[in-house]
DNA sequence: GTCCAGGTCTTCC
DNA sequence: GGAAGACATGGA
């Protein structure tokens, strides 16, 4: 099945790898041909890429297009208010962009990103996935929680995508020409699946003293004893704390469960690059607190900080280097 | 070899 | 409160 999402303002492969999500893949060796219907109805070819991923128990193809997101499933889909949801194409990114503050590094920072969002991700593996990123390159989270899917997480039915990007060509028979080799997804292990598993088998994905922390996350809710889905419906202080009883996961990693699975647009995680980028571009001369840092990011970027915070976050991880 | 990574927790002043 | 060190592992 396929459709088309319209949507403007969209950089869809920014969105995918700045460090929300771990599991998209870009599909690598495609050629100009493999869009030859794109390239004929105008589209920019820079924009000719392709990712792969698993939204809940569904894989799915996205392409960049001109008018929007094009998706492609292996199976069935009556409704795609999931995916919708998933990449938030309802979201209008000028009004957001309206409320960033207007001094220089903020524009300086919008103009170097355009089109970067903020997806809205399923709780359990948005926190999982976070538990697993203290202290780790995005490479190496990447790595951690494919392992986790990889061996605990359900198979799903292999997918081999067409090559070739035309509207209605994804129902080509298996093994026929213009066709690419499947790999093979996960979907991303339940709690009640990791709190089945030993702490050693969680370390030997190479999560180091994560493990414990993973661990006891899924306990918790395998018990019943933390509900992800009543956290939704707290005041976002109440949430933050309420996450934050969790072993392993203080402000930061909280921060970025509310912004990136609850949609907590006020949440601001500050990790090294987001500090740096408040210390290089707000407070050049002088060296700022840790606190200082913290009041600043609280009070200058508004409804939407979060938002500016990936801005921030994806700015001085690719155009600072 | 050394430094550092989308941190958190404990200890000690 | 704030600084310092421990915690695993691997990329640069």
């Amino acid at each position: 099945m396929e459709t088309l999402l319209p949507v403007r303002d969209y950089d869809l492969a920014a969105t995918l790898d700045s460090g929300q999500v771990f599991r998209w893949r870009q599909e690598r060796g495609r050629s100009a041909r493999d869009f030859q219907f794109l390239i004929r109805a105008g589209e920019p070819p820079a924009l000719l890429s392709s990712w792969i991923g698993v939204v809940g128990t569904k894989q799915v193809r996205l392409t960049q297009t001109l008018n929007g997101i094009h998706a492609e499933t292996a199976v069935p889909v009556a409704d795609w208010q999931w995916l919708r949801d998933f990449l938030q194409t309802k979201t209008n990114l000028a009004d957001v962009l309206k409320t960033f503050p207007d001094d220089e590094p903020m524009r300086r920072v919008v103009a170097a990103c355009h089109g970067l969002r903020v997806l809205r991700q399923e709780p359990w593996e948005c926190l999982a996935s976070f538990i697993l990123s203290s202290t780790k390159q995005i490479v190496q989270i990447r790595q951690i929680v494919s392992l986790l899917c990889e061996r605990f997480g359900e198979p799903l039915a292999p997918v081999a995508w067409n090559a070739v990007f035309r509207p209605g060509a994804i129902a080509l028979s298996a093994n026929s020409p213009g066709r690419r080799p499947a790999l093979q997804n996960y979907c991303f292990p339940t709690p009640q699946r990791i709190a089945a598993v030993s702490e050693s088998e969680l370390r030997a994905c190479k999560m180091g003293f994560r493990a414990p922390h993973l661990l006891a996350a899924a306990r918790q809710i395998a018990d019943g004893k933390l509900d992800l889905e009543k956290i939704r419906n707290l005041p976002l202080p109440e949430a933050r704390a309420e996450l934050m009883k969790l072993r392993g996961v203080g402000g930061k990693i909280a921060d970025c469960v509310l912004l990136f699975a609850y949609g907590f647009d006020s949440a601001f995680p500050v990790d090294v690059w987001v500090e740096r980028a408040l210390q290089q571009l707000y407070f050049p001369r002088r060296r700022a607190s840790e606190k200082r840092l913290r009041h600043f990011a609280a009070t200058h970027f508004g409804p939407h900080a979060g938002c500016a915070q990936q801005y921030l976050f994806h700015y001085m991880r690719t155009k600072m280097k």
